[in-house]
DNA sequence: TTAGGGTTAG
């Protein structure tokens, strides 16, 4: 392969070799980043330090760029050492190395020494250096490039621009971004998704949907990745129609065969309950990255299908893809939801075949997955012996399982150990509350919830909502601000004689406050779920499914007269809670009352 | 002219 190189055995200086042949190595090189082949980058390593070519700072910044592409971060450090030129166009090549290869703390590190030779950070280096910051969550370093970017006249250029309000956006800083947004000269496509993504992070998602709009309006030329961000701030707020839409302006502009916009719209069809849609752009799609894997993979997840999942999973072995976390996150969550303990059991060791620490969300599954077969003591070994410190959500795991299995003792222990770990979660709170109050020990339930008082957080509040054409219709358990409220709680009292007559009896353990029976009946009739649903009932045709969508868990009780409203309504209902579906039909959800 | 900024899946 090399025979056709310049045959340089004995080059004493970078002036003994012809001009041309250099240009041919940078060529190579360049090349051989692009179709990822190291070894031959490595050749061509070798072949230009043996002829002295690598004294040329074109060459020498090449090589840099070499292993910068090559992933080999530690090997374009090297290179820019031997480098005997730096200029800052070497520099600029080793720092945004550093920033692309998961090295940000470098990156800033090596922009220091620079500065410290008394080069100034151009146009090049500046986004590299933000870049870094906002990897690192580090606002406050990111601010002091600012200055540095402000000091030497960059900040007005559009990748600096642009590059800054990505950092404000990953940092939280929504107001700093959109300072920045609105101060710059020129923007361009990737100054708006910053933009928008920086609102979507924040869960602003009507100001980044606002944003999009604005955009085409300006006729900007809009990419695949616009549109993989406002199809995923649709997926956030189940706005099915609107995603779908959109989707119609990717297949006009071709953009629908990216995989990232794919991912997004495997992840659009499944948080809003229509599985096949999921199925259909996941199998239309031309090249699968992992994302669209595990996207795919979840959807599957939630929709209570882990048979699908296990086969999904080898085929991608089979398509030679390798899993990550992500992956094994969503294999162990479908088994868990499936109670398959076994399979659970297999895929959690497998991890360590391909190298894959487990993080704590995957002990939680784990964990979770014992405690439901009632495992508590195993599960409680499995905790004890990990090797990683046990998060709030491993105990809570633990906590939940023994609520159900009314091993307060234990449950207690495990709300110890989460209160050890300091600052605990408002839905903690409730769960010790909870298990407490399944065993009557209400004064217990009543302390744990005063303690969520005293630090001055409230439950969140319990919302359900359905999407009727392009509006959104939200319900909060027993309110009655609905225009068709009356219709609502008439429809309700009538189902509910009727679910009564079918063997339908509410289930007040589920009711926390100490109260009477029957207040305790009355409130849990018009749970925000249940609300929703009459509302569908009454709004959507017998042959629509009836989707709703709950911020919270399904308490249940719900669970249980959901059974029964699709049994003397004929219909069926999907109901989303935070986690995952339950379809609803025949008096039979998806979850096997596994949830 | 070799170097720079933005996406998905959780």
């Amino acid at each position: 392969m090399l025979n056709h190189l310049p045959q340089g055995n004995d080059p004493v200086s970078a002036f003994s070799v012809p001009c041309h042949n250099y240009h041919r190595i940078c060529d190579l090189l360049l090349s051989s980043a692009r179709s990822r082949s190291t070894s031959r980058g490595l050749q061509l390593h070798g072949y230009v330090v043996k002829s002295g070519l690598s004294l040329i700072p074109l060459v020498a910044n090449n090589l840099i760029n070499f292993y910068s592409k090559s992933q080999l971060p530690l090997d374009s450090r090297r290179a820019f050492e031997d480098c005997p030129q730096k200029s800052s166009t070497t520099w600029s090549s080793v720092i945004s190395c550093f920033a692309q290869n998961e090295l940000p703390w470098m990156a800033l590190e090596f922009l220091r020494i620079m500065m410290e030779g008394n080069l100034r950070p151009d146009d090049h280096i500046l986004p590299s250096a933000t870049k870094s910051c906002g990897i690192l969550s580090r606002c406050d370093i990111g601010k002091s490039v600012h200055c540095l970017s402000m000091k030497t006249g960059y900040d007005a250029d559009v990748f600096v621009g642009s590059s800054l309000v990505d950092m404000y956006a990953k940092c939280g800083d929504i107001v700093d971004a959109r300072n920045m947004f609105d101060e710059m000269p020129q923007r361009n496509v990737v100054t708006w998704s910053g933009m928008m993504y920086g609102y979507a992070q924040m869960g602003e998602n009507e100001e980044a949907l606002l944003l999009f709009k604005e955009a085409l309006f300006e006729n900007l030329a809009v990419n695949d990745y616009s549109f993989s961000s406002v199809i995923s701030v649709c997926a956030n707020s189940t706005l099915l129609e609107l995603g779908r839409q959109i989707q119609g302006l990717c297949v006009k502009s071709s953009f629908d065969s990216s995989s990232f916009v794919g991912s997004s719209l495997v992840s659009l069809y499944s948080k809003c309950g229509v599985l096949e849609g999921a199925c259909q752009v996941f199998d239309e799609t031309p090249v699968k990255n992992l994302g669209i894997w595990n996207a795919m993979l979840k959807a599957c997840a939630q929709h209570s299908d882990a048979k699908k999942v296990i086969q999904l999973f080898k085929q991608m072995k089979r398509s030679g893809m390798k899993p990550n976390f992500i992956t094994f996150l969503n294999v162990l969550n479908a088994c868990n939801h499936a109670g398959l303990l076994d399979e659970g059991k297999y895929y959690f060791d497998l991890m360590k075949e391909y190298r894959i620490e487990p993080t704590d969300k995957h002990y939680a599954s784990l964990v979770d997955m014992l405690g439901r077969a009632g495992k508590l003591e195993e599960a409680l070994k499995v905790i004890t012996n990990m090797p990683i410190d046990p998060t709030e959500s491993v105990w809570g795991a633990l906590l939940t399982n023994c609520t159900n299995h009314k091993n307060t003792e234990l449950a207690a222990f495990a709300a110890d150990k989460v209160f050890e770990l300091g600052r605990v979660s408002s839905g903690m709170h409730i769960s010790l509350s909870n298990a407490y109050a399944a065993d009557g020990r209400f004064k217990d339930s009543a302390e744990a919830r005063k303690l969520l008082r005293d630090r001055g957080e409230k439950k969140e509040t319990g919302l359900s909502w359905v999407e009727e054409r392009n509006k959104v219709h939200t319900f909060a358990a027993g309110e009655r601000r609905h225009e068709r409220s009356k219709e609502i709680y008439e429809k309700l009292a009538e189902l509910g004689e009727e679910m009564e007559k079918a063997g339908y009896v509410a289930d007040t353990s589920f009711v926390l406050r100490e109260v009477d029976g029957d207040e305790k009946n009355q409130t849990i009739r018009y749970h925000s779920e249940k609300l929703a649903i009459a509302f569908g009932l009454i709004t959507f045709s017998a042959d629509r499914p009836i989707r709703v969508i709950k911020n919270l868990r399904v308490c249940g009780d719900c669970h249980n007269a959901i059974k029964f409203m699709s049994v003397c309504t004929g219909r069926v209902i999907i109901v989303r809670d935070n986690n995952r579906f339950h379809r609803f039909e025949n008096g039979k959800c998806s979850c096997n009352d596994y949830w």
